[in-house]
Formats: C-alpha cells, sequence, structure tokens
DNA sequence: AGCACGCCGACT
DNA sequence: GTCGGCGTGCTC
C-alpha cells in the first residue's frame, strides 16, 4: 500500500503530493489524515506530514513511513485544505496546520507540547476512618494531621499546592505515603484559561417580538438540517447576543456543538462571563491568541475528546476541531479582523460558508454595520436578512454633533479640541461623569520636518516618515519598529528649526492635561499595552478608579462596557477617511457609529462630539444620523460605478526582494505570464500593469505588487494558480504573494 | 527548507 | 594540488 503525503511546509516547491510506501505492520493504524513522519531529502531527518489518500502503486521508487503519530486530520479538513490552498493561493500545509492542535506543529518534534503532568495527593483510606485515625491519635505529628485536614476538606490536590498551603516538607507527605494514608500520583493537569472563573449560572431573558421571529426563522433552517445564510442586523443594545445564546443553547441539548466567533478585541471577561453563566464553564473553550500556547493545546484537546461544545474564539477559531457541529455564528461580522494578513490569506467568513455547506448547518453573521458586500447579497436574497429595529433595553441613542474645524480654526482656535468639545468635557468633570477622546493614531507626531530645508526624518529601512514618541524621546518606525533618538539638528543642514507635523494620542494626552490641569487620564494604545493583561487593567482602572477622561486609539471602541461615559468625542473623523483605500468611508462610517454607542449606554443619554474638516463627507453625515442604510445605499453604487467589491473581488500581487531590478524583474515576468495565460483562455480580466507599491520600501526589501479586478471563478484562480507555482517562475528571487480581498492595501 | 554536487579562486 | 565559497537542483 502506498500513501499520498503532503510533506509540513511552507517552501513553493514542496506544495505538491509524495509517495511513501506503508509498511505491512502499520497498516491496520494509517487513514487518510493520519499524521506522520517521513524520511525526506539526502539526509537522514525526518519531515512530518498528512497522508491525504491510500493506493496500490506508483510510479517512484517509495521510501518507507518511519511512524505514526497519534494526531491525525479529518476527511472534512483534508477537503477544507484543499479548498484554502486553492482560494487563497497558498500553500496546503500551511492551511493544513490551523486545524492541527496548537503546540504541536513545530518543526523540532522532539520539544512538542505535550499534555502537561503534575505530581497529585489524595486520601487512600476512607475519610471516616482519617478521621477516627486523627481523634485517637494515631495519627501524633501536628504536620501529619494539618496535611490530612486538608486533604479532608479538599479531596484531590497538586502536591505543590499542598506543600504550599500546609506548610509542610515533602518529606511529611512521604511519610504519610509510606504509611499508607496518602497516595501520590503522576496525574494530567488541565491548562484551562476558564479554570479560575467563579460565576453565577443565569438563565434566558424574555425574547421581543422581533428576537422571536428571528430566532424562529434560524431555528427552522436547524431543524431542517439545511445549510442557510442569516444576516442578524441590528443595532447595539437590539439584543444580538440573547439570540445567540439560545441558538447554540438548543445546539447543545440536541448533542451537537456551536463555533462562535468574534472579534480578537471584543474578546473581553465581560463577554466570556456571559456564555459562562448561561452555560457553565465545563463545556465551553476558549481560543483566542493571549492564551499560552499550552492552554490553547489543551483548549483544543477539550473539544477534540468532546468534553467542550462550544467554541468562542477569534479568527483561527474556525478550524476548531468540533464533532457534530451545529451552528457557526460571526458577530460584528463586518470586523477586519476576519482576514487573515499572513499566509494563508483567508478569510474567515467565507471558510465558515464552506464548513456550514458541508454539515449542512446555519451560518449566523451579526452587525449593527453590516459589511457592504454582506448587505448587499442581503439585499439580493443571496442571505436572510434578519432586522432587530428596537433597543431591547430601551437606552436612547446619543446625540451626535459634527463641529467643522476649518470654522474652528478661522475663529482662531489652534488647538485640538474645539470649543464646543471643551465646554462638554468641562461640565462633565464638573458632574463627574466620564469622557473617552478617540484619535485614531498612536504616539505624538505623525512626522518630523527641518523648517529651513525641508528634510524629513524617514526610516532607514522602509520608505516612510518616522513618527516622534514623546515619552520615549524617540522616533519610531510603525512599519518595522525601527528606532532612534530624536534629532534636535537637521542632519542635512545643521539648523535647529525642527518641527512636529501631525498629532498622535500622546500629543492629545499632554494637550488634555494642560487644558484640564485637574482631570485624571490614562491613555490606551499599542504603545501602553503591550503588557498580557495591560488592556484590561486599564479598562479596569478606568471603570473602577473613575479616570475622568480616557483617550485611545481603535482599541477602546469595540466591546466594552462604560457605564458612567456620557461623552465622547472624535478628536479627528479624517484619519480613516483619507486613506488611498476603497473602503475609507465605509471604515470611516464603522468606526464613528461604534465610537458613537461608547456614549450613554445605560440611563443617561450620552453626547458625542465628531470634529472633522471634511463635514459635508457622506460618511460622517450618515454616521451623525446612525443610519446604516441611506448610507449604504450611497455607498453601494459609488462602488457599482467604480467597479469595485461586491461587483468584482480584487486580488492584489505583492512582489518583494531586497534588490530593486530582482522585483521589477518578477514583477514583470508575472505580469506577462498571467496575461498570456488569461489570453490564451479567453478570460478577460482588468489587469493593471506592475508599479512600485504605496509604501515601496519596508523592512529593506524593495515591494511591488500588480493589481487584478475581476469577479473570480475557478478558471481565474486556476490561471493565477499556475502563474504563482510555476517551476521556471519559483526559480526568480523574489518574495511573491497573492492576495484575494486584501484588507490593507498599502 | 536542507543537502549534495560542481565549478571557481585562494593558499597551507 | 585541495579547501571552501555559493549557485543550482532535487527531494517520493
Amino acid at each position: 500500500m502506498i500513501a499520498e503525503v503532503i510533506l509540513e511546509s511552507s517552501v513553493k516547491s514542496l506544495n505538491r503530493i509524495f509517495d511513501y510506501n506503508i509498511p505491512k505492520d502499520m497498516e491496520n493504524n494509517i487513514s487518510i489524515g493520519s499524521r506522520v513522519l517521513v524520511p525526506f531529502g539526502r539526509g537522514k531527518s525526518l519531515a512530518e506530514g498528512i497522508v491525504t489518500n491510500i493506493k496500490d502503486n506508483t510510479n517512484f521508487e517509495v521510501k518507507d513511513i518511519a511512524k505514526i503519530e497519534e494526531q491525525s486530520l479529518s476527511t472534512e479538513k483534508i477537503k477544507l485544505s484543499r479548498w484554502m490552498a486553492k482560494r487563497y493561493f497558498s500553500n496546503i500545509s500551511e492551511c493544513m496546520r490551523l486545524m492541527l492542535r496548537p503546540g504541536t506543529t513545530t518543526k523540532n518534534f522532539a520539544n512538542r507540547m505535550n499534555s502537561k503532568t503534575a505530581l497529585f495527593v489524595s486520601l487512600n483510606i476512607a475519610k471516616e476512618q482519617v478521621i477516627k485515625d486523627i481523634e485517637e491519635n494515631r495519627v501524633k505529628s501536628e504536620k501529619q494531621k494539618t496535611v490530612l485536614k486538608y486533604l479532608l476538606e479538599n479531596g484531590t490536590v497538586l502536591q505543590a499546592e499542598l506543600i504550599e498551603k500546609t506548610n509542610v516538607s515533602r518529606a511529611i507527605i512521604k511519610t504519610l505515603e509510606k504509611n499508607g494514608f496518602v497516595k501520590i500520583e503522576t496525574k494530567k493537569v488541565e491548562r484551562n484559561s476558564l479554570a479560575s472563573k467563579d460565576i453565577k449560572r443565569r438563565g434566558n431573558l424574555k425574547f421581543t417580538e422581533e428576537q422571536e421571529i428571528a430566532y424562529s426563522k434560524i431555528e427552522k433552517s436547524i431543524d431542517n438540517n439545511e445549510f442557510k445564510k442569516f444576516l442578524l442586523y441590528g443595532v447595539t443594545g437590539s439584543g444580538k447576543t440573547e439570540i445567540y445564546l439560545q441558538l447554540i443553547e438548543k445546539i447543545v441539548e440536541s448533542g451537537k456543538t456551536a463555533i462562535m466567533l468574534v472579534p480578537e478585541i471584543s474578546l473581553t471577561p465581560q463577554m466570556i462571563n456571559r456564555f459562562i453563566e448561561r452555560f457553565g464553564k465545563e463545556i465551553i473553550s476558549v481560543l483566542h491568541s493571549k492564551l499560552s500556547v499550552g492552554e490553547r493545546h489543551d483548549s483544543w484537546e477539550r473539544i477534540e475528546n468532546g468534553e467542550a461544545k462550544i467554541v468562542i474564539g477569534a479568527r483561527s477559531a474556525i478550524f476548531a476541531p468540533t464533532q457534530k457541529l451545529g451552528i457557526i455564528i460571526i458577530d460584528e461580522e463586518h470586523d477586519s479582523s476576519y482576514k487573515s494578513e499572513m499566509a494563508p490569506r483567508y478569510n474567515a467568513k467565507e471558510v465558515a460558508e464552506e464548513i456550514a455547506k458541508y454539515n449542512n448547518i446555519p451560518l449566523v453573521l451579526g452587525s449593527a454595520t453590516p459589511d457592504i458586500n454582506t448587505f448587499y447579497k442581503a439585499k439580493n436574497a443571496e442571505i436572510e436578512l434578519l432586522k432587530l429595529t428596537k433597543r431591547a433595553n430601551n437606552s436612547s441613542l446619543p446625540s451626535i454633533q459634527i463641529v467643522d474645524l476649518r470654522q474652528e480654526l478661522a475663529n482662531g482656535n489652534r488647538t485640538m479640541i474645539s470649543i464646543k468639545l471643551y465646554k462638554l468635557i468641562q461640565e462633565n468633570l464638573k458632574n463627574k461623569k466620564q469622557t473617552i477622546l478617540f484619535l485614531n493614531r498612536r504616539g505624538f507626531s505623525t512626522f518630523i520636518m527641518c523648517r529651513d530645508c525641508g528634510y524629513v526624518a524617514k526610516c532607514k529601512n522602509c520608505n516612510i516618515s518616522l513618527t516622534y514618541h514623546k515619552k520615549e524621546e524617540k522616533l519610531k518606525c510603525h512599519y518595522c519598529g525601527f528606532e532612534e533618538p530624536l534629532i534636535k539638528i537637521c542632519p542635512n543642514c545643521g539648523s535647529k528649526k525642527i518641527r512636529y507635523f501631525g498629532t498622535g494620542t500622546q500629543k492629545l494626552e499632554l494637550e488634555i492635561n494642560k487644558i484640564f490641569p485637574n482631570a485624571s487620564t490614562i491613555r490606551m494604545d499599542i504603545d501602553t499595552v503591550t503588557k498580557k493583561n495591560s488592556h484590561e487593567e486599564i479598562l479596569r482602572k478606568f471603570n473602577e478608579e473613575k479616570i475622568d477622561i480616557l483617550i485611545g486609539t481603535q482599541m477602546i471602541v469595540k466591546g466594552h462596557h462604560f457605564p458612567d461615559v456620557t461623552l465622547v468625542g472624535v478628536v479627528s473623523a479624517d484619519g480613516s477617511l483619507n486613506i488611498d483605500d476603497y473602503r475609507a468611508s465605509e471604515r470611516t462610517f464603522d468606526l464613528l457609529v461604534q465610537v458613537a454607542g461608547r456614549a450613554g449606554r445605560e440611563n443617561s443619554p450620552g453626547n458625542v462630539i465628531i470634529q472633522t474638516y471634511n463635514p459635508d463627507n457622506y460618511s460622517i453625515q450618515y454616521a451623525k444620523k446612525q443610519n446604516y442604510e441611506e448610507f449604504y445605499n450611497v455607498e453601494i453604487k459609488l462602488r457599482e460605478q467604480l467597479r469595485y467589491p461586491p461587483f468584482c473581488d480584487i486580488i492584489m500581487f505583492g512582489i518583494s526582494a531586497e534588490k530593486e531590478d530582482i522585483v521589477s524583474k518578477t514583477s514583470n515576468e508575472l505580469y506577462n505570464n498571467l496575461h498570456k495565460k488569461l489570453k490564451e483562455k479567453n478570460i478577460s480580466v482588468n489587469l493593471l500593469k506592475p508599479l512600485p507599491a504605496p509604501v515601496d520600501r519596508i523592512k529593506n526589501r524593495y515591494r511591488w505588487r500588480i493589481i487584478m479586478k475581476a469577479k473570480t471563478n475557478n478558471e481565474i484562480i486556476n490561471v493565477i494558480n499556475e502563474c504563482l507555482y510555476d517551476k521556471e517562475f519559483l526559480k526568480n528571487n523574489a518574495r511573491v504573494i497573492a492576495d484575494i480581498n486584501p484588507m490593507n492595501m498599502m
């Protein structure tokens, strides 16, 4: 018997099948999906791989499989890997890696993550007997008594815990073991990130009429075992989560499992707690990047062995090894984090759809500001639209005002805070209410320039200006991380007239401290949340210590609940508007609606001030009105006129290398190959000539790109794959990537 | 990715 | 002569 094996490697030239002989004694233990070790190459080194097919003979002179490992992939996951590899122009083994238990995919399989074990101590005789033995003084030593008492109360405990809590040495426990009172054994330790949670269970809430209708539509497709897509479109507070919870409850009760994806940033303890309240931590598995590899390994194992029925996680949790999957829910479906920016460059929404198809189950997408593409499909009946128009908790929408910064400047106000915003902050401080100031740019100044000669400080590795970070007195590159001390004298002309341009959160914080010297402030951006729990720590501080003003970027926007915030100021709405990307308006609208949602969620209606140099822009105007559908109607017409998604797909080819001539040569070769092949097959697409990327050098590599606009189908995808994996083309010494509908066009 | 092969200049 | 530099090609 011969096995077709895909080797674990991200090298493009190895992205194919290798045949291996299955030794007689392994025949009964091997199947499609088995993970194996095989000899590969001239050396004696072993490579890891996955068996993707078993057949009777081969044309090659084959070697024997060396070892079969314990883990395997389901045939469904192999099918999914094949689909992904093609759709996302990636190596099949890179796709498979996402579906294997975390911590088991390192090249060095000797250092594999395994289930962790530790020594546990428990009583070896009946409790009553132990009590008697203590009372009748058969155990005399005080220390031994303490240990036995602790065990009587706590059952089986970690030896380390026992030693720490009872303050005894290991010898005492050993003696107790020798005398037959306790036993010490090696057992598996579960690294469960939820272990410390002790949360009261709670029942269901009562549905409103709208919730009831939405729920029963989805319920019907669960009952019919059919694949169907739903868009649950409802404003913040309209009760989407309650619908998710009750759908999952139904699924779990019928012995099936559920996957719920949420954006990484909204995977907060508050959100997880809500699930634990309803279902208990025993059947929930949480997967996200903040967990240690060990915790992720064990979470995965609990899903594999059926212990965990509900998976809550960020993007890659879609690959969780669930048994009998019954529903997939994707919350905040418009969020850009569902698209991977690393190989394989997959979109979890599309992957979820594929998985839902395989399993004949519903896929539920939820959002208050749906992705334009999703809403277009909902309007065209490809997705069933379920609307929730009323806020379940009756809280009122905040009052939103736009401030024209041009006017402000004309009136002589050169600060970042308009008169209107200033007055509202002052009022809030007086009333002991909290304020959030949002600015989507970190650092102090975006760039620094010499006023005499026009010199701008740039990164030596990237063609991008350096951002000034005041606290460290450093210039930093936000692309490669390069840092250098702040320059005080122009290196070009020696002038001392160095000026700072553009504003970041650091400068805003400084300015706020100047304007409101008595107000307490806290800042939250990438620079302040580097440590593992600092994110939560800042929010806890803000909430509990009643900090007056929270200043932050994107990351303050999602999923957090601030009961005492009654004022939100968007210091500048223009940052996301002036990006060279067809999604700039959509992003601005989403962001503003979400930021506004942070104000006045409880009983007091909040105030929102949006400061901008583009007060007439439609995304800002509709955000003020909080009217998604009107925004959609304008946006979709523009997309149609300019032929942007959903009216076509955008495929971006990125070519990079250290030498510019290699980049241009490879780019032109790829363009010509694509052009030729498409012409041969009579496929017409909009293929733009290769050009340097907007940021044409990052980390010392020159970057070019080719853009293709086309309504993709199998034929086009095949042509692209053929060109990218062409043997002759691969000889070029450049890095080439292809990304379908990328989130970042830079 | 490894690893071997082979073609070239430098050197105990 | 031969040691080692790295460009090229192959791996079931």
